[in-house]
DNA sequence: TTGAAAGCGCTAACAC
DNA sequence: GTGTTAGCGCTTTCAA
């Protein structure tokens, strides 16, 4: 025992040949002859040999390691996607590495920084901030491949992202048809220059040629139920209040509906309420609650999929492409046609499950 | 720009310095002079000089990385609980290599195996076992520091957790001084080794002289509502059901709320129901849900600190240490007194928030 | 088939 | 103060 942690010359040592016969042979080389294998392999048991990954590293010039970087998680969609993400890569022999940004350019770009002298082989990030993406283009100079998990597309990167504005005209579009016409929104994105739900909601407003009312458009950064509570006092505190209310995750829709039992509002017969996610939680929420749902497996996936593709490809001109995943509405128990458009609605409807 | 990546070499051939020099100036040695040093760093700063931090590592023998692993994410206390890990490894420079080991031996032994191989300089670990901790323990003889973030304590490995058995305890003895003599408990974490939520469950009905019935001790693994649910069902369909269910987590507690819901229990005045975790949503559950609370964030700091003192420490032979974190019980709406104990309960409380 | 030598990018010991 | 040299543990020429 000459090392804690013994190396391929101590191998070599034991059995009397080079470090590089050694080195071929746990590489189960076709060069070395079986016997010499079976004598290595065996002192190598012996020993209770680990390669060093770091060692390798060196000389290959690649770690088989791809850094994640995620905004906060407190958004349970996206922890199941760093989850996806993390079993996928370690499928292929990757290691994750893990930072949060926590909604901060400066700590991003600082584990980004971290990532990058640690020779990591790819990059996943779901960005701060949805526009501003220069110093992530910035890393094709450096050859190092990103997918982005979020984010307006075209901006010269890989991204792999959902039509989040697609999601938000679902909602709306539906609102609308069953006769509201007082719409809240209350968002988290802008401030992170994500524009898309906000997009889709105006989109479906204008589609139906319905004004919009910025008074109606609340802004609130952060994830949380409270921060949905807050939003929806703040509507009804307007001089003409919302009939529906729009929130841009669950959480947010889990606080509305809080605000609207703890203020007597009964939904949906007073007030509909629609969420974003389709988080577990969703569907235990009295009422249940109606809202978006997609697949953070299939987008986690094809990151994934899309990364590796990029880490392996030799040519590294490849021209950057957009994959974007559809969202569908889930209709459950927290919408319903407006109060004022139908007086004489059957009770019961706002006590079911 | 002889290199993408240039080198400390590339910057001693711009200035003329040894590479010797460089190194020291970049790392703003007192060897080195004010102009020399100003030279270098100029020229680094031109050529975009990032230094290698593999390279680094292989002579330091230390990586400045740990590895996390949890069993899974879909319990937010976990997830924060990492978060928060992160985030304190980071401001001490170390970078946070992630896996998951869904609740699998295997899985959890080729992480540690990667992470090794990687050269992390510790690990911190989520056991997907509590009671078979051989394999951890091994590491010890590696010169790797651990630090277990659950698990019972004197398996001679560090470690920073919460009582449970205490807080399972507590939640047990609320119920029998409201009146409940039939408790019902639904538990995940015997297959996994964790016994000590029903210990806990156990000792207080011992406390109280309430007799054992391995009818009204379910068991489910996993986390989700669903299983709560289930649970319910089964607990409901004995000859003498229980007056009160205890769920080990929030989720089942949720599904449970759930099954008296759609079968026409009201919670709390026909049955009682508590939870464990006090994760976000325990406080908008209808009723909100009396739950056992504990600050993730204190097991992942002390976790931390205690992982960077054993990393840091030159006398690698320290004797492990367990650090336990007392858990409250949080009261909501979710428990009253039983029914059989008070017919004539004012029906209020089953609705109120 | 196996071995010797060079080198990945960096730090550390020792000269000068 | 700065340069020279050696070496971290491994892979990769190139010889033999």
């Amino acid at each position: 025992m000459t090392h804690i942690r013994p190396r391929l010359k101590d191998i070599a040592a034991a059995t009397g040949f080079s470090t590089n016969t050694v080195s071929l042979a746990l590489r189960s080389s076709p060069l070395v002859t079986g016997p010499t294998r079976s004598i290595i392999l065996k002192a190598a048991e012996e020993l209770r040999y680990r390669p060093n990954v770091i060692a390798k590293s060196l000389v290959q010039r690649q770690t088989r390691s791809v850094g994640l970087i995620l905004t906060n998680i407190a958004n349970p969609i996206l922890v199941q996607t760093a989850q996806i993400a993390e079993t996928a890569l370690a499928e292929h022999g990757y290691i994750t590495l893990f930072a949060t940004s926590r909604q901060n350019m400066a700590h991003e770009m600082r584990a980004i920084e971290a990532f990058c002298q640690r020779q990591v082989d790819g990059i996943l990030i779901y960005p701060s901030n949805h526009t501003k993406l220069d110093h992530i283009a910035a890393l094709r100079q450096l050859q190092i491949p990103v997918v982005l998990l979020a984010a307006e597309t075209g901006a010269g990167i890989d991204v792999v992202s959902w039509r989040e504005r697609l999601g938000a005209f679902l909602v709306i579009d539906h609102l609308i048809e069953l006769g509201h016409r007082r719409i809240g929104m209350v968002d988290s994105g802008k401030p992170e220059g994500n524009t898309e739900k906000l997009d889709g909601y105006e989109q479906a407003l204008s589609k139906w040629n319905i004004p919009i009312d910025p008074e109606l458009e609340r802004l609130k950064r952060g994830y949380s139920p409270a921060l949905g509570s807050n939003a929806m006092a703040e509507l009804m505190a307007l001089p003409d209040p919302p009939t529906a209310v729009f929130g841009s995750n669950d959480a947010f829709a889990v606080g509305m509906l809080d605000w609207c039992h703890r203020n007597g509002l009964r939904v949906p017969r007073d007030m509909s309420i629609v969420g974003f996610d389709n988080t577990e939680f969703s569907a235990y929420t009295t009422p249940p609650l109606t809202t978006v749902a997609y697949d953070p497996a299939a987008l986690a996936e094809k990151a994934v999929e899309r990364l590796l593709f990029l880490i392996e490809a030799t040519d590294k001109d490849i021209p950057p492409m957009s994959q974007l995943i559809e969202p569908g509405l889930i209709m459950r128990q927290s919408t319903a046609v407006p109060k004022s458009r139908l007086p004489l609605r059957s009770p019961d409807l706002a006590s079911s499950r």
